[in-house]
RNA sequence: GCUCAGAUGGUGGAACUGGUAGACACGCAGGACUUAAAAUCCUGUGACCUUAAAAGUCGUGCGGGUUCGAUUCCCGCUCUGAGUACCA
């Protein structure tokens, strides 16, 4: 029988499903080895070729780990919590939980028919209650806990307590909100219990705070900064405005300088890494406070000083003005009345221009004095104190000092407002022109620091600035605190209620807190969250619950340790799950996630760590950014008659040039190696059943874009089509072949034929001409073993450096070669079958059970050993150059000595020609083999 | 603007640490089988110059450099893709 692919991968999937193959067993005595795919949001449209492309490479790897002999974890489950579920539930009134139910048995039956080896027992889905009973358990943790900047590590909020009786505030060093109270531990005792619960907030590592938030009125709701994208949201494209709102927060600023560090502990693309490391964005400098000088004017200071924070303090002496955001919340008090109008106009243009406008405007200089002076703390020069909107409210202290000699912008900005431009540095070169940014030279115009070189000021200028208190050497990183509350109904409520205005949790033993049901999934027509909705939804019938739920990153920043011990209903996973699995491995996805997913995650596992729940700082150690497959768009070109009107003529790629055409978008999948499928293009448009085809030699191109893959733009593949007329095992083996895993590429299925063939021709070495299936149990040929130690080699180089696509065609040649051989040998088929399964499994199941082995012991058989022996062979003939070019062939036994081979090389008659009686300069020996003679 | 990645035949791409560039596949051309087509199999296929054949010259975005030898390393440039951006 000829190669039946659709029998085949039915009843191997069935069969793995009903023994449960690929089950992994905690207590082993194998080594562990961790595969993760990231885990998929099931929507609507299901999967496309693209999706699967990362699963199939961890699949191999996960397969050919297990032939190696590791105990291989390698779950799948959901991230079903999400917006498109609810935006489709307020649309239509279906409860997100059945759609999303229907959606994940789409992807359950595709997944499937890919042949995957998932451990499906031990499938998450993160809307599922025993799920996120565990999500809101770690959010009670977080509640439970401050970060002591002394132990460096996050801490339960009684260590804090205990640090509160015993001494106060006196020696707490913790990492909390600006606003905490300097306390003696007499005023502690003194204070309410609402008043202790108000100052705890403030430290507590999920907390309750009035802060600037991206609100979406679009989606009702608050977004985080890595969910908008200039200015608008990531998910549906809407207006995103900042708003003042009372809000959840993360405090992962806590894990800034860990969450850096940690990124040189870990085996992750460099991208991401650095991705990681701009968004953290570490900079090291100092604040310094500038005294505003007192006036009859400003009577009303909240403060009487400006902070500034400059990662050059050294240029000082340098400052020729002060700019506040337009934001700051000085502006008002400092502005003279002779001033106010022009502070008023600018802030009102400022605020009008959008947040696309203000970047895209970068280059025009604008501002306006607010009429007060300030002191530089180092000369006691009296500057100008400006606003301009160059400033953001949102980074450092929100106030700058200009430096108009040292920095281009300040130079501009200087030069706009004539303002003095001050020569700092000696080598600084043409400042009449340009800022010079440089650190180089000895410092001039600058007090007591005159002479020194950059190193020296800035160790001087900090020292100075502490000992006058009115600044400090200061670490800033750009990275915020995380707004944890979404006005959304689909997400995992959050397990608290209100007593007196203050949050307080609801008991460990409660959980999960459930997700109520509510009539419509809107917003209240008060603006409330859509949990307002819920009738009777109270705590202990009286409190009010809190009404936002979590954002979609949560369920997700722990969802790996849950696969470890997927069904515990006593922990999120037992300890000795935690113990034996550690962490990942091996995770593949992309690297769309490298400031949401990827940073959460290690937050949450970090945490984690600290209080003792999981062994790993890191919960990745290697990380494999698939590349994203983009759509392939066919068009044809509608001829445009002289009126301009599109005509019931089309006109073929190769010959548009002659007319004015418009292109339309076509179906992909009714075009083969772009000639357009006529007939189906008839039915597919059918405003062009009579239509007229120009055509080019008999046939009809269309042309070709790279899109995204989109079903409006006609591109998208369905893989179940592709499995339906190839095969899994053909999809599995090209998504491979069609280049390195980590790189971006646009689908074609023009080779896909050729991989098909492969796959025959492989089915088809271990069937003799009648195809009833024949091997024979001669001694393997020389020959046979060399091209099977060749491929082994291979690919056991290629899984180990995820070069998929190499292996690929190293197969090919495999199987050419012993085709050519006309190899029945059953020890060389067996062990090919072995080192093809991961790429083919299901074809390399049936050949493995016609070879007379059990069923389904072929994911668990013994990798074969590669024996470099075989690939020696007795002569070889390798060409040497002469000076570097390519002059001679020359056949060579291995067995000679490096030496030995010299000579003869030497005393060779062409050689000799070459040499012409002179001795060579030089003789390049290459492990043991001459590649040149230099004469 | 900054950071990172990349540029190899008609196409996707190989060449892992500098050592026979273009593996493998697609496409194309020719041939076999066939009444014919499809399918299958075989042969050829970087360019140029020649030839009966062999050989030769050029060739990995562009210009230089290091080296006996460079797709690979270094310097400068062009282009493409990705990320990021008044970050003080």
């Amino acid at each position: 029988m000829d190669y039946q692919f659709k029998e085949i991968e039915q009843k191997w999937q069935k069969f793995w499903a009903q023994n449960q193959t690929f089950k992994a067993e905690t207590d082993s005595a194998k080594p562990k080895f961790y595969v993760l795919d990231m885990f998929p949001y099931p929507s609507g449209a299901g999967l496309h070729v693209g999706h699967p492309l990362g699963y199939i490479a961890s699949d191999i790897f996960s397969r050919y780990k297990r032939l190696k002999g590791f105990n291989v974890l390698h779950p799948m489950g959901y991230d079903s919590f999400g917006l498109p579920a609810e935006q489709y539930a307020i649309q239509t009134g279906q409860h997100p939980a059945v759609t999303t139910e229907a959606n994940i048995n789409t992807y359950r039956k595709q997944l499937d028919g890919i042949g995957f080896s998932f451990d499906w027992s031990r499938e998450v889905r993160t809307s599922d209650p025993e799920y996120y009973k565990w999500t809101q358990w770690i959010f009670m943790q977080l509640f439970n806990s401050w970060y002591n900047l002394e132990t460096d590590r996050a801490e339960d909020i009684s260590t804090l307590i205990e640090k509160f009786n015993a001494a106060g505030t006196a020696d707490v060093k913790a990492v909390c909100d600006e606003d905490t109270l300097n306390f003696m531990p007499s005023d502690w005792a003194t204070m309410t219990e609402e008043e202790r619960q108000e100052e705890l907030l403030k430290y507590r590592l999920t907390f309750l705070k009035e802060s600037t938030v991206n609100w979406c009125a679009a989606l009702g709701t608050v977004l985080a900064n890595d969910e908008v994208k200039d200015g608008f949201s990531e998910r549906g494209g809407h207006p995103v405005e900042q708003k003042k709102m009372m809000q959840w927060s993360m405090r992962i600023s806590a894990y800034a300088e860990r969450l850096l560090q940690g990124l040189n502990t870990i085996d992750w693309p460099e991208p991401v890494k650095e991705i990681q490391r701009n968004w953290i964005g570490k900079s090291i400098g100092a604040s310094v406070r500038f005294a505003i000088e007192p006036s009859a004017e400003i009577t009303e200071l909240s403060q009487d000083y400006i902070e500034v924070f400059t990662t050059r303090v050294d240029t000082i002496f340098g400052v020729s003005y002060l700019v506040l955001a337009p934001e700051h919340e000085l502006v008002a008090q400092v502005t003279t009345v002779a001033q106010q109008n022009d502070i008023n106009n600018y802030i009102a243009q400022t605020k009008k221009k959008s947040e696309l406008d203000r970047m895209a405007d970068v280059k025009t200089v604008s501002g306006a004095f607010t009429g007060s002076y300030v002191i530089n703390p180092v000369s006691g020069e009296r500057i100008q104190l400006w606003i301009a909107d160059y400033v953001l409210a949102g980074y450092g202290t929100g106030a700058v000092m200009g430096v108009p000699s040292g920095d281009q912008r300040d130079w501009l900005f200087a030069r706009h407002f004539n303002l003095p431009i001050v020569q700092i540095l000696d080598a600084q070169q043409d400042i009449e022109n340009q800022a010079d940014a440089t650190k180089e030279g000895k410092y001039i115009n600058s007090g007591f620091i005159n002479g020194m070189n950059y190193a020296a000021a800035t160790e001087t200028l900090n020292a100075w600035l502490e000992e006058k208190e009115v600044g400090k050497a200061k670490i800033n990183y750009r990275m915020r605190d995380a707004i944890f509350g979404r006005q959304r109904y689909w997400g995992e409520p959050i397990p608290v209620y209100f007593k007196d205005g203050l949050p307080y949790l609801i008991k460990e033993e409660e959980l999960p807190l459930m997700l109520p049901e509510i009539d419509k999934y809107l917003p209240t027509e008060t603006g409330e969250p859509p949990l307002a909705r819920a009738e009777g939804w109270k705590y202990e019938d009286q409190y009010e619950y809190e009404m936002s739920t979590m954002p979609g990153w949560a369920g997700s920043s722990w969802y790996w340790y849950r696969y470890m011990d997927a069904k515990n209903d006593s922990d999120f996973a037992s300890k000795d799950a935690i113990a034996y699995w550690k962490d990942v491995d091996l995770y593949i996805g992309g690297s769309e996630h490298a400031t949401g997913h990827l940073l959460y995650s290690r937050f949450w596992n970090k945490f984690l760590k600290d209080l003792g729940y999981v062994k790993e700082e890191e919960p990745f150690k290697k990380l494999i950014n698939q590349g994203m497959i983009q759509g392939r768009t066919n068009f044809v070109y509608r001829v445009i008659d002289e009126e301009g009107r599109s005509t019931n003529k089309l006109v073929s790629h190769g010959l548009k040039k002659d007319y004015k055409t418009s292109a339309l978008r076509v179906d992909v999948n009714i075009v083969d190696n772009e000639i357009l499928d006529i007939a189906k293009f008839k039915l597919f448009r059918p405003e062009f059943v009579d239509a007229e085809f120009i055509l080019e030699n008999g046939k009809y191109i269309c042309g070709v874009e790279v899109e995204k893959m989109s079903k409006s733009y006609f591109n998208v593949v369905n893989p179940d089509i592709l499995i339906e007329s190839y095969g899994a095992d053909t999809l599995r083996m090209y998504e491979m072949f069609l280049g390195p895993l980590e790189q971006s590429k646009p689908w074609n299925t023009n080779g896909i034929e050729g991989v098909f063939k492969f796959l025959r021709k492989f089915w088809r070495l271990f069937h003799n001409d009648a195809m009833t299936f024949h091997v024979n149990d001669s001694v393997p040929s020389k020959a046979e073993l060399k091209a099977l130690h060749k491929i082994i080699k291979k690919v056991q180089d290629d899984v180990e450096r995820f070069s998929f696509n190499t292996s690929v065609s190293g197969f090919m040649i495999a199987v050419n070669e012993l085709t050519d051989l006309k190899c029945k040998n059953r020890q060389i088929l067996e062990d090919l079958v072995i080192i093809l399964s991961p790429y083919a499994p299901h074809v390399c199941e049936e050949l493995w059970s016609l070879l007379g082995h059990e069923e389904g012991s072929l994911s668990y058989t013994p990798y074969p050993t590669f024996n470099p022996a075989h690939l020696v062979e007795d002569e070889f003939s390798y060409p040497i150059s002469v000076n570097g070019k390519t002059r001679l062939n020359l056949s060579i036994s291995l067995t000679w000595e490096p030496k030995e081979i010299e000579e003869l090389v030497l005393a060779n008659e062409d050689v000799q020609k070459y040499l012409d009686g002179k001795a060579p300069k030089k003789v390049i020996v290459v492990k043991g083999r001459i590649v040149n003679v230099v004469l």
